[in-house]
Order: structure tokens, then C-alpha cells, then sequence
DNA sequence: CATTAATAGGTCAGTTCTTGGCCTATTTGG
DNA sequence: CCAAATAGGCCAAGAACTGACCTATTAATG
């Protein structure tokens, strides 16, 4: 028997047995004290609420009614928990930045199936680039508040989007698109779109929309358009859902 | 990581990823092919479906049903999750930032008490101060890649932390250290602490530590060492763990 | 139909991790 | 004060893991 099985066992045992000694539970597990000890260690490290009671007659049990709140995330909670780590990996070489990788790929795995798979076409639909070159920081400007609920309600709920917008020219124009992708540059990001008018699939910047309101005809987001923006500008490296 | 620690990674991915291939996996848990194959094997002779396909195209996943795991976070990862979305704050205006606030709030609410308290204890002695400038940028190198485990273990867990340290005049003296805090300016990071050998409160940059290494000597984290270097610095505003 | 990309798994040497034993410190009940 | 219990440091021996390299097999692609 293995470590990891022994700790299973060792788990089962806690929750049948009333308040074993680590002694019990050595001979029970056929280990010596020592290891339960450390196995103990180890689970309480995994985060289970194991407490111990010291003096004669002590032992040890799970937490007394530790109810738990159920985690329920909402979709754009746990889209926002995903882009945070996305983005904070840009960044390497930042303490803890490793774990946060796990931590979210576990919080993720502990969602329902059918939340998991939503999060997963959306999460498909957002492209992490990189870090904006100084021009582009420079020349950045703010984004209208507005904007972002919006935008983040047209694009998980498959509603098209109409704003104002200034083209690179100082141009303005009005636009009615389906929002199919991000584009995250930091700080600067994209809407990738089906421009319904032109219908063309065009790029465009957060901070050059204005007057952002959610329309009423809805659309089937598609990563079709976001692979095809992709391989047609020659987009460098991207992440992906649980893909590095 | 161990082979356990691992192993709950694998699930985690085999129940967010489509339908990764044993190279991806590789990739993602920093191991070779042939363990993750062995760690598939492992979890098959564990009893849980996992079905590969062959070929062109391949790859493996959960058959049917996987029970819903339980939500462990080890405390790296916790605080992991925590610092990344603190640092993607940095970046406002980025869709579905909002709910990652909320989201993590949710996450270290349904840790148990204990670790809930553990936390937040280690979360305040992180100061997530803001973003370096185009001159510090410049003028950073790179972390020794042993910096990260080590500094990680001694950080939390209360350990003397030991290196050599290049100060801005290029001068190399060796130092040992009780690692107090963490003061983050994107996309370097200081450690404060408190030097044993000049027993006076200190900042090291991140990229200026080669060899470090763990001590046996333990130390009482406090976050008063903290708050006197952030009194005398006249630090910026600082993020603080939220709630929990 | 050859090539490529994938699963599947055997073998082996080197290394790392686990384990048990022994130890100290601390807490608790009698 | 003593006995029993948790808690955990340290160390040597041994077990298990890991990566490299290998073969076999299957499936898609051109």
C-alpha cells in the first residue's frame, strides 16, 4: 500500500472512528506512529480541518461541524478568477504565482459539469497576448465606465453590441457587431467582432468605444471567428483554458 | 510537488481540459511523458475511467462521470489565488476583473476557519504596491529559479531564509535573514526582513539573490517589521486581504 | 501507403522521497 | 508528579519515483 492510498484509508478511519489515538490508527494502517503523524501533516496541509486533543485521553477527529459554504461561483466570477491568473502569469517569478495555477485549475474542477463546460467556451473565446510595447501604453486612454458591463453581459450571453467608434484617424463612426473574442494586450485589450455592417471581422480597442449599449438581437459566438482573426493577423502566443 | 500533490493537479486538468494529450499534461505538471502516463496508469488502477484515444488527434479524459472533487487549496495556493488577483487589479478596466474580486472572496471563504485565519495572517504581510517604473524595468535581471521554492517555504512557513546579495554597487555579501514581507512593484518583487547579522530591517530585491537556501533557524513572523519598514519608507497604498 | 502523432508500457540507473526509530517539547488528566 | 497523548525535529536505510530510451500499436493525413 502506498502513501496516497494509506492516506485515504487513513481518512476513511476518521470519519467512522469516533477520536482515535494516532496509535490506533498506526496499527489499524499497519504503519508505524511515526508516519500516521506525518500523514496527518500531510492532509492537514491539504487543507482538511483535522484537530488533535493533547493530554491523556486526547486523539484526533475532523473539525466538529465545519458546514462549509458550498462554493457557487457565477459565470463572470469565475471567467474573472481565470483571467486574473492569465494575467498575473504574464508576470513570472512572482511568489506564490505558481500555486495560484493549481489553485484555479482545482477551483474550476470543482464546478459542475454543466458550469464547467460553459466556462470553457468562454474562457476559449479570450486571448492572453502579452504586455502593450510602450507606444501603445502611451498612447492609452480610459475606458468609459459603461463599457465594461456591457460588453461583459453582450459577450457571455451571445448579444450583439453597438457603440461609437474613433478610428485610429480620429474618425467616428457607429457600430453594430458580435462581440466573439477578447483580445488582452495589457493594459490594452480588443473586442474581436463580426462588424455586422461591413460584415467583415474587425478588431477594436476598449478605449476608442463609446456610448457601449447592449442590443437586443443576440448571436451564436463562434471561436471560428477568433481562429480566423487569429491566423490572419499572425498572432503570437496565446493562452488558453488550462493550456499553460 | 510530490506524486500526490500532482496526481490532484492531473484530475483537476482531466476534468477542465477537453481532451489534453499525455504531452500537454507533461507540460502543464512540469514532469516528463512517461510520468504522467505512470500517474494515468496510477489513477486507472485507482479505479477512475480515464479512456485514451490513439492516434493522430488523441488524447485522454474522463470516460463518464467523475465525482466532484472536494476543493482542497494548500496554502501556496490560496494565497497564490489571492495575490493574483490582487495584481491583476493593477490592470483596471479589463472585462470580468470585477467578479475575480468576488470570486476569490468566495473561494477563501469556504476554506475552513483555521486556514481562513493562516491566511490572512500571511496575506498582510504582502504589500502589493503598484507598478515599477520604465527605469527599474530596465534594470531588471532574472530570478534564480530555486529563489521562488525557497523563499515560499520560508515565507510562510516562518524559516530563516539564507543567500548571497548583490547590492546596487555590485558588492556580494552573504546574508542570512527572517523573510517578514512581501512589497510588490510589478514586475519586481522585494523581500523585507529583518538582518540577523546587522540586526536591522532590510529590503532585497529580488533579482539581486543568488544561492539561496533554507535555514534550520526558525523565526515568529511579524507583521510589525512590516509596518515599521512601510512607516519609514513612506510606501504608496497598499492592497490588503478583503473579508476573509 | 508512407508518415506522423498519439496511446501504451517495458527496462534501468540515478536520485529523491518515505519510513521508522529516536529524540525533545508541550499539554492534559489523574 | 506521572502517564498518555499531540506535535514535530533529525537521521540513516530502504523503497519508490523519475527521466531517458526503447518497442509496439493505432489512427488520421496527405
Amino acid at each position: 500500500m502506498n502513501a496516497s492510498q494509506r492516506r485515504e484509508g487513513l481518512i476513511a478511519l476518521l470519519r467512522s472512528d469516533r477520536n482515535p489515538t494516532m496509535g490506533d490508527l498506526a496499527l489499524e494502517l499497519g504503519v508505524s506512529v511515526r508516519t500516521v503523524r506525518r500523514d496527518v501533516a500531510a492532509l492537514r496541509l491539504r487543507g482538511m480541518d483535522i484537530e488533535g486533543e493533547r493530554g491523556r485521553g486526547g486523539g484526533i477527529r475532523f473539525a466538529r461541524f465545519a458546514p462549509l459554504p458550498p462554493l457557487y461561483l457565477e459565470e463572470h466570477e469565475a471567467v474573472g478568477l481565470w483571467l486574473s491568473v492569465q494575467l498575473s502569469h504574464l508576470v513570472s517569478g512572482i511568489p506564490f504565482s505558481r500555486g495560484s495555477q493549481t489553485a484555479v485549475n482545482k477551483v474550476l474542477a470543482s464546478l459542475p459539469e454543466q458550469r464547467r463546460r460553459n466556462l470553457r467556451r468562454l474562457a476559449e473565446r479570450i486571448i492572453v497576448a502579452g504586455t502593450a510595447s510602450e507606444n501603445i501604453r502611451a498612447s492609452m486612454g480610459e475606458t468609459v465606465p459603461t463599457l465594461l458591463s456591457a460588453f461583459e453581459r453582450c459577450f457571455s450571453e451571445g448579444r450583439c453590441l453597438g457603440f461609437d467608434y474613433q478610428d485610429r484617424k480620429g474618425a467616428r463612426t457607429r457600430r453594430r457587431i458580435e462581440p466573439h473574442g477578447i483580445f488582452v494586450d495589457v493594459p490594452v485589450w480588443y473586442i474581436v467582432a463580426l462588424d455586422l455592417d461591413k460584415d467583415a471581422i474587425r478588431m477594436f480597442r476598449m478605449d476608442r468605444i463609446s456610448n457601449p449599449r447592449a442590443l437586443r438581437q443576440g448571436f451564436e459566438p463562434s471561436q471560428e471567428v477568433l481562429e480566423t482573426f487569429l491566423a490572419e493577423t499572425d498572432a503570437p502566443a496565446s493562452r488558453r483554458l488550462s493550456g499553460g
